[in-house]
DNA sequence: CGATTCTTTGAAAACAGTCAATCTGTGTGG
DNA sequence: CCACACAGATTGACTGTTTTCAAAGAATCG
């Protein structure tokens, strides 16, 4: 189970993992099974977990007051499903995190994380590689939202994300690229011309 | 000129900054004038380069296959100008920042500020926070961006960033929004009702 | 003042959202 | 094995929002 994050480690790291390091790892990380749709965060919760996704598919999403889900992220295997908002800022989360396929998870709270990046020098860096990445990510998808209409996103989205188009509904990619699932459509259809 | 990035660095970590850090940091962070309008980073550059502005305002944008210059962030006192994107991964920037108001950096390139990172724990410490905060704030726009209509973006963006409102001109803002400055005009109409 | 930049306005067109109905495929329980 | 339920995708008609284009009105600066 934990050998999928040694593995991740490995790639984003320049620093070798001791075995030590893994052992302090393997005790720290716990292993968690979520069922489809089981909530891993909840709206007004605060997220002071983080967990590594070994296996499955996850998504976090806020509801707005007409009860609209809009997704804000969708997870798969090697990704950190969290609310960084809420873990860092000690604040009620105003996102929804659950899982979407039955999913295998390895769960640390912030604190541990903390502690981890300072004993592990590869966890440090790796965690820093993890969040330079996330932000050029959110960057470029923000740069995409306010630049395109609802067609060019779609076609740049599946495009760079052939993985999230196979594994999720329409639906939830619809919401994810901030149109309704009905614009969608339209759109696919379209580009089939 | 450096008392001001002294400043920023106690107020974003808890370890101290020696006088030798001190003087470190004064020997590598170049200061560095900019007028108005003038280039700090141009579309196609590599952008090695991130400044701390002392004083004076930025922007960050894109300009599509219309011409259309699209704000993908504005900067102000006490924020970081860069690419992250083009800096980490050594990619021509698909960006260009350049200088609203005459303004004044500390700029230094990204081989000397991983340098600094780990001569200086302080400094690490700072990084992190600025990378976290980033983050934060980019995924919150997200959110707002794929959730809300144009009005209550406005509203929202008004209500969390008076600063930027003063500072730029609406089109700026509006565009930052991913909204047109007509349309941008019109919302405002309308809230004062 | 004259030039430039910024903002506002109007009218038409393009775009995206809403609502309601139908269609499709999948899987579950009887 | 079939029938039914359920989740997802599509379509049509309509509404509402945003863009576009063009023009004119403020505001600011040298």
């Amino acid at each position: 189970m934990h050998e999928a994050l040694f593995t991740y480690i490995h790639q984003h790291a320049t620093l070798p993992l001791t075995a030590e390091h893994k052992a302090l790892i393997e005790a720290t990380f716990q292993p968690k099974r979520l069922r489809k749709k089981q909530y891993f965060l909840q709206e007004g919760d605060i997220g002071k977990q983080a967990g590594f996704i070994v296996k499955g598919a996850m998504r976090q999403y806020s509801v707005d007051d007409k009860g609209v889900e809009h997704i804000v992220n969708l997870f798969i295997e090697n990704w950190w499903a969290s609310d960084r908002e809420s873990a860092t800022m000690h604040t009620p989360s105003r996102y929804n995190i659950d899982a979407w396929e039955d999913t295998d998870l390895l769960v640390v709270t912030r604190a541990e994380m903390l502690e981890l990046m300072e004993k592990i020098p590869a966890f440090g860096q790796t965690t820093r590689v993890m969040d330079e990445r996330n932000f050029i990510a959110s960057q470029r998808r923000l740069n995409s939202t306010i630049s395109n209409a609802a067609e060019k996103r779609y076609e740049e989205f599946a495009e760079n994300h052939p993985q999230f188009i196979e594994r999720f509904p329409q639906h939830l990619i619809a919401s994810f690229l901030g149109i309704t699932k009905e614009t969608l459509s339209r759109i696919r259809k379209q580009a089939m011309r």
